[in-house]
DNA sequence: TGCCTCACAGAAACCGTATCCCATACACTC
DNA sequence: GAGTGTATGGGATACGGTTTCTGTGAGGCA
């Protein structure tokens, strides 16, 4: 009787099917599969034998309607290939996997539209916390989406973590992870002013990007306390992309020639402007230094080996979502500005093989 | 009255929060958001309103619990990091979202439990297809497991893709996504002997990875065409990483120092090699030409830029993409042994300049 | 032997949405 | 002015689980 109904199953087994054919109650069923009640060995034994036998999963929509189902994060990320990000996304996915926790992620594409988007659609999926990943342009109105973004996804029971961004003014209800990104900056310059080097070309970024600003700081403020004058005409702004560190280099060794290092804003720039040098007959570390950020794997991989500023992306993603954890298990009335709502992870320098004294090559 | 519940409302609104608000029918809300049946004017007007005003969306839970709902694509990497994995991840993700779909992603990281564990869960969620990335060991076990998934999934109403890895013997409802591996490396092993070389250091990878096999049996095949005796004291095997190439090519300088040329599996495994030439003091590609594989970012951002072959990764997820959504829309009760069952997308050598003639270094 | 407690199983009430089926109002036609 | 068709809104139900509430048999104790 109860044959028709399995054989001619196109879809899905239900837990209905499973009740009917171990001859228990629905009820039962589902005890024996969330383990969260008491059940006899023989239920057990008769109702696991049916599932294996069917096949049957639980659907995971009409659990979570329920009331129980698997959290899920929602990681944003702008661009999927970027290596830095992919790493955060590592650390967020392993910490999640790690608590039972599911992983949706989504790309923006740079683009604010997308990003609204998103966030809305992983609010239909009525995810646990949303984790927007990579530097954020146009400070005023960031601020504005950000704190829309947070209140809405409050609204829902859910929440906001910014990893790599900015923090929010005021009182809003979102979680931030950094790094020292200025510090990082600072101490990389330092690397190069105590090996000697006066003349620097930096090329920080963006200028609007948050990340470049503040990389930028770090090193203005270690040529400060070297007491060597900052040169704003040894600074390049573009995008953190390896064209531009060719072209910088090809720009600046026309315009001003005479620097001995090289600060590029982050590893890949480094390595186009590693290959600019090279084109011109320049060798690196004997006639220029240089040194990047961000320690992807790219840096050691590169000849000769790249000194780096590492940033803990991995761990960042990691915090993200311990972050997260932590607040939806320490009750959901959390006071509003309480502290863990920026949290700061150190970063180092890498020294490698790419810098070297100056020579009198000027 | 309604007050009550919407000032004291600690999780989402519902559609009926809206529909009492607005004064209509719960029916109404819902149709007036999935626009797919005729509503007034002012009605829409009404709910929209109200909809923005307790900044309303629908639970994707219920709605797929319900027979609506977005579809949805799950990818499993084995590696998130690995750069050529995130470009058919990049391609997938473009593609579903063009058409409205969600994307998932998981990582293994290389461990068949957590394979299984996921594909699990990924039918828990309901997804239209499990794409899988990332090249397989061992043959036989790997054949019953994928049959296992391919039928599990095809019985729930899903699909399985298999990307860049073997296709499926038999009738296993499952679809392949491949590209030419074998011709690939043909091509570059072509390249490499009609610049003159004959000795060349063979890198393919791990002797049980399906993709090593095949790189290595189009080296072959062009010795073969050249009438090059081939010789297997010059193939080492190893993973795909940049520690492999490095060793690799450190312990061949000790062993079997005559070659020319080196066929690396990948462009990371290429670096490795490169690095150890360059620590040995050998010129690249004076002394000895190296090529890659994959024609990942990394390689034209080498110095010098690497010879290489370009397999279409993001092409290869869109494709995959494509494949399911025809497959879904074009009815579901298609036949088994069909074609476009398996898609194979070709390949093409990119010359940089990292090969030149042999010299006479030995 | 009788009563009470405990351990477990079943029935039923939701969870939030889509949709089927029916009711109503209005415009038209004859 | 009655009858028919069309456009649109509402009520009820289904989707597949979880959980609360209730019921029942077995065992412990007096």
């Amino acid at each position: 009787m109860s044959q028709r109904k399995v054989a001619g199953d196109a879809g899905r087994a239900t837990i209905r099917d499973v009740a009917e054919r171990a001859g228990v109650s629905v009820a039962s069923v589902s005890r024996v599969l969330s383990g969260n009640y008491p059940v006899s060995e023989d239920l057990r034994r008769r109702v696991m034998k049916v599932v294996r036998d069917l096949d049957y999963v639980t659907n995971a929509h009409a659990r979570s309607l329920a009331g129980g189902g698997t959290p899920t994060v929602a990681i944003l990320i702008n661009n999927i290939t970027g290596a830095a990000f992919a790493h955060v996304a590592k650390g967020v996915e392993g910490a999640a996997t790690l608590r039972g926790w599911l992983s949706l992620v989504g790309t923006t594409g740079d683009d604010p539209e997308r990003e609204l988007a998103l966030v809305n659609l992983m609010r239909q999926q009525g995810v646990a916390a949303v984790v927007l990943l990579g530097g954020a342009y146009d400070y005023d109105e960031y601020q504005l989406r950000m704190a829309r973004f947070a209140r809405s996804l409050d609204a829902a029971g859910s929440h906001l973590v910014l990893v790599g961004r900015p923090p929010l003014e005021g009182d809003v209800p979102a979680t931030t992870v950094d790094y020292d990104n200025e510090g990082g900056a600072y101490a990389m310059a330092s690397h190069l002013l105590s090996a000697g080097h006066r003349r620097v070309l930096v090329l920080p970024g963006h200028a609007e990007l948050t990340t470049a600003q503040g990389r930028l700081r770090g090193a203005q403020r270690a040529f400060e306390a070297y007491g060597v004058p900052f040169e704003p005409g040894l600074v390049r702004h573009g995008p953190y992309d390896y064209e531009h560190g060719y072209e910088a280099v090809e720009a600046a060794l026309e315009e001003t020639p005479d620097f001995t290092a090289v600060l590029a804003g982050t590893d890949v720039v480094a390595a186009g402007a590693m290959q600019a040098l090279r084109a011109a007959g320049l060798r690196v570390p004997e006639d220029v230094s240089i040194v990047g950020y961000d320690d992807i794997p790219l840096a050691s991989q590169l000849t000769p080996q790249l000194t780096t500023v590492h940033v803990p992306y991995e761990e960042m993603g990691r915090v993200a979502l311990r972050a997260v954890a932590d607040r939806r298990e320490g009750g959901a009335g959390r006071r509003k500005g309480s502290d863990g709502d920026h949290l700061v992870l150190g970063t180092h320098v890498v020294v490698r093989n790419s810098v070297r004294p100056p020579s009198r090559r000027g």
